[in-house]
DNA sequence: TTAGTTTAACTAAACGTTTAGATAATTATA
DNA sequence: TATAATTATCTAAACGTTTAGTTAAACTAA
């Protein structure tokens, strides 16, 4: 005999990780509610009870978890550790998100691809002022001042740093067939490495 | 006196022309027949009757467009340079694409979003072997046996130097909010020479 | 005439959203 | 404590709209 339970505790949350999915793999207007409540296994109406609107879900997703990487990414910096120190953690860290959160990276593509208006304004606030940006830029500035560092434009530098770290995360698929590489988790461990060592070696004066 | 052709000679690249900004702004499952035919001011039919179908159009866009950048990158190497020319010009090369062919990068970025199926073969059959990538992995195994080039994995340090350069220019919208670059031009004419430069120092040996 | 173009009108299916109501859980009242 | 009222959760079915794709007829040029 089946015991059915009808009021499910986690409908709600059911609802947000299958729309996460749905999201990644077909985007919002590719997206299909009655997908969505098939994959969490819930009524389709339950998607209009807990979210208004099929927009408003996908928004209430990008809030969520692009506040919560923000917020993780800044509390990996701390400023008296050594720029080598720094930038490692930091690559560590980018590969660990995207490790751990790969089924938002197809998201966050879309969501650039189309102008980024829903991403924007919570990358901005967690990133600039005090944030992680304002944190590598005093990095880079004081090793001018040191003397390690030649006088490149800091801003530059930074994106510089990100671009390298996360090119590669974000088109794997692409960058591993072409340049044909066999054992990707190998490369991949190696590679936060790599680009620390580059980078530093082009700041640093001879 | 207004004189209508009707026998309009150029229907097909209207609609291709068109279909590129409606792909663009919405993507393939936002993308609306209707819309398409209205911006090319040709009767939807023509759609059907010139490509059989949405996807179709589409692909005919993607395979169009990707091979034709393809050709144009590999011929702006060329490997009797010196390693800062070449890596200037590409830098150059990347910028001057990405300015003239701006509505394709929504849809490269909504591509790889959703696996790139459609956009992989291409590039890889354009960059691989004999073209780009083998090219620049020469010059690089070149300066490490000159012992000009520090032993770097030369697949990581191509990573690096097309991701520097391709992050910005993909990303620039939010780049250019977060790190509140004012004067967006000056930003990304000079940074062609600096990405060369931080590449180019972090590649050398003291 | 005839083959190649172009059109408006059409269709079937799919879609997001709403509805009306059922059931279970919680709270208020006597 | 027992019962009534209220609220939260859930469902099946349907609604009105939009969609990609079709078609049959009309027009054009040779």
């Amino acid at each position: 005999m089946e015991i059915k339970e009808k009021h499910s505790p986690n409908a709600e949350e059911k609802i947000l990780s299958a729309a996460i999915k749905e999201f990644a793999e077909f985007g919002l207007a590719g997206a299909r509610v009655d997908r969505i409540a098939n994959r969490a296994e819930v009524n389709k109406a339950m998607i209009y009870y807990y979210f208004r609107s099929k927009e408003n879900l996908y928004q209430t997703i990008i809030n969520r978890h692009f506040t919560r990487i923000g917020k993780l990414l800044e509390e990996k910096i701390d400023p008296e550790d050594s720029p080598e120190l720094i930038f490692f953690k930091l690559a560590q860290s980018y590969d660990a998100v995207f490790e751990k959160n790969g089924e938002l990276v197809p998201i966050f593509l879309r969501e650039v691809a189309s102008g980024g208006d829903r991403m924007n304004k919570i990358l901005v606030d967690i990133l600039t002022k005090k944030g992680l940006v304002a944190k590598l830029q005093q990095i880079i500035d004081r090793g001018k001042r040191n003397g390690l560092f030649r006088k490149v434009d800091s801003r530059q530098a930074i994106i510089s740093f990100v671009g390298m770290n996360l090119y590669y995360l974000i088109m794997s698929p692409i960058v591993n067939s072409v340049l044909e590489i066999k054992n990707q988790k190998e490369f991949r461990q190696k590679r936060q490495k790599e680009v620390v060592d580059l980078f530093l070696h082009g700041l640093e004066v001879k």
